[in-house]
DNA sequence: GTCTATAACTCGATAGAC
DNA sequence: GTCTATCGAGTTATAGAC
């Protein structure tokens, strides 16, 4: 057992029990490929080992993606309702959430493509899947936009549009990545440090967008 | 020749070419399941005939794929070249980019999950098929923002930035309709109509943001 | 042009030796 | 645990009658 976690702590791939470099190799491939667009041979390719392993391990392809994907959502979604259910000001929590997502989306930059993906497959059952079956309840944020615009504090906007601005602000730079490569022609580097600068500057400019 | 031109403008079933519901039901499909997932079977049942006529008409499922998707940017790269062809001032500029962004997508709303699919996968090769050999080319509105910061005109900001802002807004709702319609609850009709608002009210959000 | 039947192939999954 | 060999389901593609 302790040289299974041993084993673990390293990267090196000849350190790395099978199950690990499976797991590794199906991500990297799902993500590519997507789960229809995978085949399993590619996994066993980059994993270095036999087909059969997979089945070994994982019984079935279905598993095997199940596994990967709740690996990946399971730090994501909890920071997700933690952000919707905060209780600041509107600036903080534009602040928090626009810091928040990008954090939380540099560390899986591969989660929005895959879930994008999914969810326009399947949205009510992949996204219920996802979210646990309590999905965030975007009510509290929506209305105390509305409040604020009242209160005279912020310009006017629709709640929702200004909710989907910043979504679309912190979630589709990942998307578009290889777009904005190939357009910008940025290299993986300058692309990296674009959205290390992003972290700070979205809040300010929807914040700048809104304040009277 | 008149005849089919005749047939052509009916969009009833009937009086539609066997060639013309497969087009139209091969673009249901794979917009749904994306290439690897989709089955020459659900397009032919879609399209209502055999799956034979598929072979017939495309002979291939990566031939069909070809055409649909030709079809699908042949009207919408032109039109993102001129976008960034244009020559007006910076507020005019972000003001048409936006308008054109979201109606040529909502003209084609399945343009979005396609290109980021394909562009994931082969980048370099896809892009530049797509694009047609000639990228558009940013510098040109990159170096009039930078300018106008010069001049006093906007707030300092990062031009890379300011441009995948821009892109993101217009295009992200378009990726992420169903988790939107999930979260928000809203069903098509309340969506199309917050994308018409958006249409009128995205430019102005990034104008805000800058303008001083 | 359209259909039925079937060949050819891909791919997930399993059996069984080591 | 790992491998080779192979099965069987599901799919693309084609042959051939009408």
């Amino acid at each position: 057992m302790l040289t299974k976690w041993l084993n673990n702590m390293a990267n090196n791939k000849k350190d790395q029990t099978t199950e690990q470099r499976i797991l590794q190799a199906a991500k990297k491939v799902f993500i590519h490929k997507g789960m229809a667009g995978a085949r399993m041979q590619d996994i066993a390719d980059e994993a270095g080992i036999n087909k059969a392993m997979l089945h070994y391990y994982f019984r079935s392809k279905e598993k095997l993606f199940e596994v990967i994907f709740r690996e990946a959502i399971s730090n994501f979604v909890p920071r997700l309702h933690a952000i919707f259910a905060m209780r600041n000001s509107l600036f903080e929590k534009i602040q928090v959430f626009c810091r928040e997502y990008i954090n939380v989306l540099s560390e899986n930059p591969y989660i929005p493509l895959f879930v994008v993906n999914e969810a326009n497959k399947q949205p009510y059952e992949f996204l219920n899947t996802m979210f646990g079956n309590q999905k965030p309840d975007l009510s509290g944020l929506l209305l105390q936009i509305e409040e604020e615009i009242q209160k005279g504090i912020i310009k006017p906007i629709s709640p929702a549009q200004l909710l989907l601005n910043m979504m679309s602000l912190c979630i589709f730079p990942f998307l578009g990545r290889p777009i904005w490569k190939f357009l910008s022609g940025m290299d993986d580097l300058q692309f990296n440090f674009l959205m290390q600068q992003r972290n700070d500057e979205v809040a300010s400019f929807v914040i700048n967008s809104i304040k009277k």
